[in-house]
RNA sequence: GCGGCCUUGGUGUAGUGGCAACACAGCAGAUUGUGGUUCUGUUAUUACGGGUUCGAUUCCCGUAGGCCGCCCCA
């Protein structure tokens, strides 16, 4: 084979689609009672505008992006997340300030130059929300029961919410030198990943999965307790929103080892994951972001918002349902027999196709026989054949497949029949 | 970016240092214009490039891609 697609990159099939248009359906649809309005930007960004928002230290930035510069010389990135463009287009149409609700959705593309793997691609979709506008823990508790309920109505059982909060300006640096305090006696018997992390960002020691660095973390854990390193506010936050969410009957669970790897969280942060999906188990990841509008230039407007990861869902999708695949569902597939009949036929299809009814033809001058297993092979409901006898008399043969029964009716009976 | 495993028709699988096998799907046919069953035929430069060899699909090296783990995340 001459060409295949990229690394990474995958063809999603005719056989898949309708499952993709099944979550998209299903998402738009929560999105909409939930007041969410749809929004969609470029693939392209500015490379600037994730090393900001996302930080420069993160994977994401230093060594995931697609970038490169444009003809004009512009250093520009085909972006791997969607809501620092939101937030950039947010402030450029002036859509959002400190004294509204804007409620936003998206669906699309993103790009991330990784080492591929299941569940794991480097052009991926996600869809997504993000609200703007309030501090309140009912806001947060609306987005994770948001996306709760979109995989409830997928039919989807076996998810976990796990939540956490990683504090805010004031008290994340001051959890920051405390957690190095604690560790700086084990630090030497910790791995080489997490002396980077002791510098960059302490938290992300609690997420190390070696076992001798958790032996470790569990004792430090369980001498912080519950959420004493927050802030008075944070910790009521997270307590309001755990309140929230217990009155709602969510579950959730708290995984105090949960941080995510992009710098503009604040306060809560949540995933929910599939134990169907081996190491790449997070299908949704979200969060608060309250200084993230700040930090692009607008007025303090706070926010949270999620990202669901489309081929990880398709993916839970298709082992939970393995007959999903939808026939295309052709109802009068017309089958000519000679010159003359294929031209009324094509003729017959337009009116068909006018009055509403979905029909196919044959193209190919297949002998009868044959036309007559296409047209079961796509699940038509009905076959009209045409040929010399019926152009004769006017009329067609109409053939019901499922019942195994035909007869000769005129076209005009024909669309009143289907209909 | 690091480590391990893998790659044979459209799909799923055999197999051997000397003609590449099977199933399913596909297409064609089984006397006139009738499908979902049956029968017959047909469908591959064994991922790509190089090496060893009289001869490589098989052994070796490289490349690409896939999978698994790490890292990270959706």
């Amino acid at each position: 084979m001459k060409y295949q697609s990229l690394r990474g990159m995958k063809d999603i099939l005719p056989e898949e689609a309708p499952l993709w248009q099944k979550i998209e359906a299903a998402c738009s649809k929560k999105f909409q009672q939930f007041n969410y309005q749809e929004i969609r930007t470029p693939i392209m960004e500015m490379t600037e505008l994730f090393a900001r928002a996302v930080g420069q230290s993160t994977d994401i930035v230093s060594k995931e992006m697609y970038s490169f510069t444009d003809k004009g010389n512009r250093n520009v990135v085909l972006r791997p997340e969607g809501t620092a463009p939101i937030v950039r287009a947010c402030l450029e149409h002036n859509l959002i300030s400190k004294d509204k609700i804007t409620k936003l959705y998206y669906f699309g593309p993103m790009f991330r130059y990784e080492r591929p793997q299941a569940g794991r691609y480097r052009q991926f979709h996600q869809v997504g929300i993000e609200a703007f506008g309030s501090a309140d823990p009912a806001l947060d508790a609306e987005t994770i029961l948001l996306a709760v309920s979109i995989f409830k109505d997928l039919g989807l059982t076996d998810l976990e919410v796990d939540l956490n909060s990683v504090g805010c300006k004031e008290c994340r640096p001051r959890f920051d030198s405390r957690l190095r305090a604690y560790l700086k006696g084990f630090i030497v018997q910790m791995c080489e990943d997490c002396h980077i992390r002791y510098k960059k960002n302490p938290l992300r020691i609690l997420d190390c999965k070696k076992p001798t660095c958790q032996n470790i973390t569990n004792e430090i854990l369980q001498k912080i307790g519950d959420s004493d390193y927050l802030c008075a506010d944070c910790k009521d936050h997270f307590e309001k929103l755990k309140s929230i969410l217990d009155s709602l009957s969510v579950n959730y669970k708290i995984n105090k080892r949960l941080v995510r790897g992009l710098d503009y969280y604040t306060k809560t942060t949540y995933e929910v994951i599939s134990s169907s999906l081996g190491a790449q188990n997070a299908v949704c990841g979200g969060g608060r972001y309250d200084n993230l509008v700040e930090d692009f230039g607008g007025s303090s407007v706070p926010a949270v918002g999620f990202a669901i990861g489309m081929e990880r869902l398709v993916e839970i999708m298709k082992l939970k349902d393995q007959n999903a695949k939808l026939k295309a569902n052709v109802q009068l597939y017309i089958a000519p027999l000679g010159e003359e009949a294929k031209s009324k036929a094509v003729e017959y299809l337009q009116k068909a196709r006018e009055a509403g009814i979905s029909a196919d033809m044959d193209y190919q001058d297949k002998k009868l026989k044959a036309q007559l297993k296409i047209a079961n092979a796509i699940g038509a409901k009905y076959v009209l054949i045409l040929g010399d006898d019926e152009l004769k008399k006017n009329i067609v043969v109409l053939r019901d497949m499922q019942a195994n029964s035909q007869e000769e009716i005129t076209f005009e009976e024909v669309l009143a029949r289907i209909r």
